[in-house]
DNA sequence: CCGGCGTGTGAAAAAGATGTGAAACAGTGG
DNA sequence: CCACTGTTTCACATCTTTTTCACACGCCGG
């Protein structure tokens, strides 16, 4: 349906230099970046990397290798991992599909085929993305304009750092929905959320100040307590307040209504 | 990490009855509903099976199995499909996946290995598409959002905290059972409840009153004297009946039919 | 009808989350 | 190496939720 994948970024972890060149042929072929190690790397580097997939050789990791395996899946769940790997018996293709690889490829095998393996799993992964309509999105005053990784209001740049233009983005796909922290992180960060990290907030509260700047009239990122944010473009009603009535006051009359806006 | 694939949906077109056969038995183990169809079916068919995943025999379907995988592809893209046929070329192969296909298997091979395999296409499916499928549950007046992490009447939040939210979500999720104070407490909590504990009976109360809010006419959550609650929605009766009758109305309920409702 | 438990209720204390400002740290380009 | 921008970490203020308590009330068995 939509053939286009777009660049991948990948890693290949594999020595076997022969099948490497042969594999680095074709993906400079693709115009995918990629990068070919040749033992496996701490986890953080290739967090680093920002990969959509990676093809490792389990064979060349020795006995850690279902060990690294676990960890990469469980810090890059949004990762696409392929393993190409020499004979193998069904157990273990069982086992390592289980422990959270994508897909198995058995070596002598064709780079093209490894290719639209490698293809098919990310292709699956960025289906939750498929916002083509190129025009800008609108929410409020906002104007959110993916093509220029900023967001604006009245022809204003609301001067977005990237991480701040990509949350408010995520946010606002979801427009209406509760997100968690935890998946807000996985899919900003492209990484598991560390507990206790405050990131998130952090970054929320930079996102909120810099769109109130522009836009003071209107609240559009309401905090769920204990459970995350959610994006919903709305007047801000903080009129009244006349004199008399201490800040403090209860929030609870106001409940009901709407639910807290915080 | 994914100890807990849920059961999944699955249909297997394919008309080799040995494989079937041995495919089938495994698929009972692993309780998933399951379907075997001997000949591909009309789109329309499989739309209505609701499936999270596709095993298909292309060899079986003659000169139009390019056809057909690629119409299945566009009409349920969220459709994990794992192509599972004879011999086949490298060329074959590619082209398979990049239609859409998730995944290739070559038989012969082991049941188990295509169940991995189904396991991780519809794992992957699920990260990538996270709220599509989530429709809300409905009870009496009550709507409860698991996206939302909240429950609504009429639209209008209830505005539970994430632990009376979860509390009613579990009740509800057993409508008509009783639960008992240990099982409420271990599965919300997470951990077994000390003895003595009220946690559960102040939030009991708490998600009792703020539903009583919203849907006064209606009673959700009953208590069972000595065991625990019990999840049904039935419409208040305490209306009327000025006088004459005490409330403790009729003690032939208590018979264990209709359970003392409080 | 009474006493013993178990549950309902309201409020205070304790625990936990988020908001906030600023400093430490990392990456880039001069 | 420095200056600069952006990101992460930290400590603390503020506010919400959760837990704990003491007591009232209702169910049940004498």
């Amino acid at each position: 349906m939509t053939p286009q994948p777009g660049p991948i970024r990948l890693a290949v972890i594999d020595s076997d230099s022969g099948f490497v060149r042969v594999l680095t042929k074709r993906l400079e072929g693709v115009a995918w970046e990629h990068r070919v190690l040749p033992s496996a790397p701490p986890i953080e580097d290739l967090l680093a990397m920002r990969l959509n997939a990676l093809v490792v050789d389990l064979a060349l990791l020795g006995p850690q290798a279902w060990d690294f395996l676990e960890r990469v899946c469980e810090a890059l769940p949004g990762l696409g991992i392929v393993v190409c790997t020499g004979q193998s018996t069904v157990a273990q293709r069982v086992r390592g599909l289980r422990i959270g690889a994508d897909d198995w490829v058995t070596k002598p095998c064709h780079p093209e085929e490894v290719l639209a393996r490698v293809e098919a799993v990310v292709r699956r992964r960025k289906r939750a993305a498929p916002r083509i309509d190129t025009g800008p999105m609108v929410a409020g005053e906002l104007a959110i304009r993916v093509d220029q990784f900023q967001a604006f209001v009245g022809g204003q740049s609301a001067d977005l750092t990237r991480r701040e233009f990509e949350l408010l983005h995520l946010l606002a796909e979801g427009e209406g929905q509760v997100l968690q922290r935890e998946e807000i992180y996985q899919r900003v960060w492209g990484y598991a959320m560390a507990r206790g990290d405050r990131s998130v907030d952090v970054f929320v509260r930079k996102v909120r100040s810099k769109l109130e700047r522009l836009s003071p009239d209107w609240s559009y990122i309401h905090t769920h307590f204990g459970i995350g944010y959610r994006f919903q473009p709305e007047p801000r009603e903080d009129i009244g307040l006349p004199e008399g009535s201490p800040a403090g006051s209860s929030a609870s009359e106001t409940a009901g209504q709407v639910p807290r806006v915080q």
